[in-house]
RNA sequence: GGCCGGGUGGCGGAAUGGUAGACGCGCACGACUCAAAAUCGUGUUGGGAUUACACCCAGUGAGAGUUCGACUCUCUCCCUGGCCACCA
């Protein structure tokens, strides 16, 4: 009896094995830099809870995409790292006193533990940490950068406030008015702030998506959130509106402001509750400046000061929203027809002038927290805010501070921090900025991080900075890659990237879908549905893990967790496994069986057209397929054939593949640095194919003939009218037409 | 309200104009075993028909259309998921 599969033995020791001998170290050679991948994962932020079967399942395709390029000769770049810095690990200080920086680096250690037991052929000497003073310095070098080209400047703006973590928050982080984390309504609050303009990119960051190879849907995200609209501003009596429909101007009836529009003498109050909309007359009104009709001019809640002039015309024959408030507040409602002319007519009488509007916003990265990157700036009474000198780089975060939130960035209460702090341009004693970036910052460009990470010169040597081939992450993350593309963008502009990459950082970008529990509810602890990589590897080994994964369904779709097909994962290894002992003892010279041989030539190639399509579901598959077949004749299989199915297996079960590969297949050095198989032509198609006979569309028999022979129409014909199934169809009937599909099917038309 | 998906056996899914249900799970039966587990084999869309096989009909959310032929393309409708949202 041959030995049983020890999972956990076999997995450590090759693992093992593959650290010591450095398999996955992306190749420096020059010479193959043209043969290059670039293969990454949206680095994670490691939180306290560690990751669940959901996370890996990005991790598993990058890692098979990885290992299939590497064994297709490409010299392949696949680090991982941390998003290190981050609110949670803050807000566990507080509660616990435990410093961010000892409790992110507790939790790096699970993640990476569990990437390590799954088998991931990461080249951890690229090991990148935001957190880290080697890093976070280039955060702030870059910051300067942005700075020093005008693209990073500071106002005081009106910005989003949660009283209760006491910091600033992005438009983004607030969601129907309530603190994204804490659910404590936002109030509005005037703060000093930097901001990095990225508005002046929104053009290029719409069109650069014309060149990539996205998902359209992420792609209309994108430029869903850039959100730009053309349309016209026009004066009336005094008050600018922006509108994109210019052409109903004549049905205009009112005025709505917002509510903190400067027109107005007062301050109006409005419920934040926008399904509800609420307004109040000012007791004014302006003349409709195209047919001098009276218009009430009215404050609402249903008009933003923050997008295009916070002022509009309400017309509410053809705008839902206005009608919806002129039923409400009984304004008059009249009927129009749109008038295109009007586009013209306006500007030539100087009423209105064509303008565009974007939704996005310039980026407001000043937290006024503790455990983020320093912003390198220096307040100078006379001189302003000056950027630190670069040989004063990095700006260490202070550790004597106190974490309890005080309504400013906890590095004021350092006693430390502001010592020695003076102005590079007349020398006099300065402040520094005590605020910290927001942790988008650090991911907008820790990618360009990776290509060069031990640079101690640079941010990353120009020549090694290359755009990512294959990206994959959650496909929600619209603000990271907005940002990570502008980053590119700016630094593209700069001239710190070379003009041959382009000006677009990821070329392709795939996102996995949710993985859910085994109710269909979201992993979470509330339902108790979570599964780690931690309950599976022990009991069922990593491989295993990984099959299932990958066979559960479509990469980017939602995918409900099931036990009992990560027990049909594991016995197809088990079938694999006792494949290879199984033949390994009856050694053949050379598979005679031309149905194993055609299955061998298709699977080689469907399973390398799949692997690079993300069609890992049905590689696997074709994989099953394969090994059935090969199994009902196991002894007559070849010891050059079983090494094409290791092959093919090795991205999929790389530590079962490694102890097939040695002590089965006799091989020397690992199956991860061996060429992928290839395929012959010939050997794909099969000898004898099989026609379909329709009588009028329908299936009613099926020829097999020799494949050279099934192209032959006359000859297919002739052999279909002897076919007694097919006779007893045509029998009296007139046919009218013969289709033909060479190969493939032929069918009889009849009256 | 806007944008984008999805709907196929008991279940996850396969098939992007040419034999619907590959592959896997589950289930049933059989082999091995004292027995169980493991493993192997057979069957498994529904209905009809047959001693049995051959066979016939229906069938991919509903309805229409295009086509020799539609899960696949077009239109209408129903259901369902996601993202954004008073964007003027």
């Amino acid at each position: 009896m041959a030995d049983k599969y020890d999972h956990t033995k076999i997995e450590n020791k090759w693992q093992a094995s593959w650290l010591k001998d450095k398999i996955y170290q992306a190749s420096e050679n020059p010479s193959v830099k043209n043969k290059k991948k670039y293969v990454l994962d949206m680095f994670p932020y490691p939180s306290g809870s560690s990751m669940h079967v959901g996370h890996l399942e990005g991790y598993v395709g990058t890692d098979i995409l990885s290992r299939y390029f590497r064994m297709k000769g490409f010299s392949v770049l696949h680090p991982m790292g941390w998003d290190a810095f981050g609110l949670p690990a803050e807000n566990y200080a507080i509660k616990t006193g435990i410093h961010p920086d000892k409790s992110t680096h507790a939790n790096i250690n699970v993640f990476k533990r569990q990437l390590d037991i799954s088998g991931m052929s990461y080249d951890w000497s690229k090991e990148i940490d935001t957190s880290s003073p080697e890093f976070y310095k280039w955060t702030q070098w870059l910051f300067i950068q942005l700075f020093n080209k005008g693209l990073a400047y500071k106002k005081k703006s009106p910005v989003n406030w949660c009283p209760k973590d006491e910091t600033v928050l992005a438009n983004e982080q607030v969601i129907d008015g309530l603190c994204e984390r804490c659910d404590t309504p936002v109030i509005q609050k005037e703060l000093d702030q930097w901001f990095f303009k990225i508005t002046d990119y929104a053009d290029r960051l719409i069109s650069g998506l014309d060149n990539i190879d996205w998902l359209d849907e992420v792609k209309r995200q994108q430029i869903n959130w850039i959100g730009k609209s053309e349309g016209m501003e026009i004066n009336i009596d005094g008050i600018k509106i922006f509108t994109t429909r210019p052409d109903t101007l004549e049905g205009a009836t009112f005025m709505a402001l917002a509510a903190n529009h400067p027109w107005l003498d007062k301050k109006y109050e409005f419920t934040t509750d926008l399904k509800n909309k609420e307004g109040e007359f000012t007791g004014k009104y302006v003349k409709n400046p195209l047919n001098g009709r009276k218009m009430p001019v009215w404050a609402v809640n249903y008009v933003d000061m923050n997008y295009g002039t916070g002022a509009i015309m309400g017309v509410p024959y053809l705008d839902e929203r206005d009608r919806e408030f002129a039923e409400k507040y009984h304004l008059d409602i009249v009927e129009v027809e749109p008038n295109q002319k009007l586009w013209k007519t306006l500007e030539e009488k100087g009423l209105g002038e064509k303008k565009t509007n974007y939704h996005i916003r310039d980026w407001l990265i000043s937290r006024q927290r503790y455990w983020g990157c320093p912003i390198p700036m220096v307040y100078c009474e006379d001189d302003g805010w000056q950027p630190v000198p670069e040989s004063d780089l990095p700006i260490l975060l202070p550790l004597d501070v106190d974490f309890l939130p005080h309504g400013e960035s906890p590095i004021a209460t350092s006693k430390t921090f502001q010592k020695g702090a003076t102005c590079p341009k007349c020398g006099k004693a300065a402040r520094r900025e005590v605020d910290t970036m927001d942790t988008y910052v650090d991911s907008s460009w820790y990618f360009m991080r990776f290509c060069d990470p031990k640079n101690a010169k640079e941010f990353a040597a120009k020549e090694k900075i290359v755009p990512v081939d294959d990206y994959v992450g959650g496909g929600h993350v619209v603000q990271h890659l907005l940002f990570a593309r502008f980053f590119w963008k700016a630094l593209y502009d700069q001239g710190l990237i070379d003009k041959s990459v382009g000006d677009e950082p990821f070329l392709k970008l795939r996102a996995p879908g949710w993985i859910l529990g085994s109710d269909s509810r979201k992993m979470s602890k509330r339902w108790g549905n979570v599964v780690t990589p931690d309950d599976i590897i022990p009991k069922f080994g990593a491989d295993t893990l990984r099959v299932y994964e990958m066979f559960m369904g479509p990469f980017d779709v939602m995918k409900p967790w099931s036990t009992t097909g990560v027990e049909g994962a594991n016995r197809f290894l088990g079938r694999v496994y006792r494949l290879f002992q199984l033949s390994g003892i009856s050694s053949q010279q050379k598979t005679e069986n031309p149905n194993v041989i055609s299955k061998l030539h298709q699977t080689i190639k469907k399973v390398g057209e799949d692997i690079e399509n993300y069609k890992f579901n049905t590689a696997i598959s074709s994989l099953m397929e394969l090994v059935n077949t090969m199994t009902q004749d196991a002894s007559e299989i070849s010891i050059s054939d079983l090494k094409i199915l290791a092959l093919l297996l090795a991205p999929f079960a790389p530590h079962m593949m490694e102890e097939v590969w040695h002590a089965y297949l006799h091989m020397d050095s690992s199956i991860h640095t061996a060429s992928w198989p290839s395929y012959e032509a010939k050997y794909t198609v099969k000898k004898e194919s099989t026609i379909i006979i329709q009588i009028n569309g329908k299936v009613r028999s099926q020829l097999v003939i020799d494949s050279d022979k099934a192209t032959d129409q006359k000859l297919v014909e002739a052999k279909a009218m002897k076919d007694d199934r097919t006779v007893k169809y045509l029998d009296g009937v007139k046919i009218k037409n013969i289709i033909f599909v060479s190969g493939k099917l032929l069918n009889f038309v009849t009256e």
